[in-house]
DNA sequence: CCTAAAATATACCGATTGGTATATTAAATT
DNA sequence: AATTTAATATACCAATCGGTATATTTTAGG
């Protein structure tokens, strides 16, 4: 990694929870040379403008999130086991991302979808992943012989998407961690009675 | 009605869309004054600053939504019907509601979260509104007969809400209608499968 | 160790931000 | 109709915004 790459990583590691908890728009240029030590010369050496990096900071933002959720999931063995552990991993890692300004992709989207159009693509995508990934999960379970074989994977992966976001919303803005947890129960009320063979 | 107060009113009502779509902070005194028609000195005339007008805009988007939607449900009679015309209130409302920059309380919950600290408390109260009311609908079931007694009134008002919110965060991200439909869907579910005696 | 190139810092730019003091206009009171 | 008061417009303020040209420093190669 040259020194440029280790500058870039630099900018968007140190920038990140600060344009999440902030909002990507909110961040002024100030902001970051201020939380990076750096000046407006070295980020716009390595950056063509602001945009490139908000980009490349929910980027990150939605990585580490992926990448956490990822770990987790991938201990266990069974579809049914993975499942658990996704909701295991919202209930554990709540503390921690409510510290760092909440979901990434809550926040995200809530700021790209009329505004901020550049970000637009990236949180879709982000969001479609995860979709895929709760999908595969069902799918195995289904080739495992443990889940229903009928059921609507992709209406089931989006329906505990929604219960999870919904429910960090509320636990959010009325500072109260029942609501995510009420979601979450209810995600796996609906795995033990739809689901599960 | 004096022409000051006609005037505040005027000044609410023109900028509420665009405080909602391009969000509180990121609207301008100059996005205020082109879009009402007015000057700086008119604004600050009849407001302290841009943060009174910041919440006043909020409150008229809750209330606005919080109207209509009591309109739709005071036009039935029973627990059951008052419920399903809310989640019919959110299926037909959706595109109008779309156009403005999407639902009120989602936006400015992720954006008062931990930035926006006055408007918090706005939106803190507008949600448990929101849940009072769905919480008196299942309450009113019981006395009818019609709903199950022993059910926590609370935790299915919030149940709703979680799923109602997170459905247009997907809706509104992916651009597809859908979502929320299988969130309302959901919704319509519990009710049936848990509430209904 | 010296030099060329890459990376970072400095100093500046015009535009826009929220906000205010004052002048002007419109409305109400006598 | 004249006068007082309320409401709106004008013209300005310092601070900050994102961005850039140039100078300086740091790094890597011979």
């Amino acid at each position: 990694m040259s020194k440029a790459e280790k500058t870039r990583q630099l900018i968007i590691e140190k920038t990140a929870d600060v344009f999440n908890s902030k909002g990507y728009a909110a961040t002024s240029l100030s902001d970051i040379t201020k939380i990076t030590g750096l000046t407006k010369g070295s980020i716009y050496g390595n950056f063509d403008d602001k945009e490139e990096v908000v980009i490349a900071a929910f980027k990150f933002n939605a990585k580490r999130l992926r990448d956490s959720m990822d770990a987790a999931i991938s201990k266990e063995e069974t579809a049914y086991e993975q499942l658990m552990a996704m909701l295991n991993f919202y209930k554990t890692t709540w503390k921690k991302a409510a510290s760092q300004g909440g979901c990434p992709m809550l926040n995200a989207a809530t700021e790209a979808d009329d505004h901020l159009l550049f970000l637009r693509d990236a949180v879709k995508d982000n969001f479609i992943a995860w979709q895929k990934k709760v999908s595969t999960i069902i799918e195995k379970g289904k080739a495992e012989g443990s889940f229903k074989v009928h059921l609507q994977t992709e209406t089931y992966a989006y329906t505990f998407i929604m219960l999870i976001e919904g429910g960090i919303l509320l636990s959010r803005t009325l500072n109260q961690i029942t609501h995510l947890n009420t979601a979450l129960d209810r995600v796996k009320l609906i795995i033990d009675q739809e689901i599960v063979n």
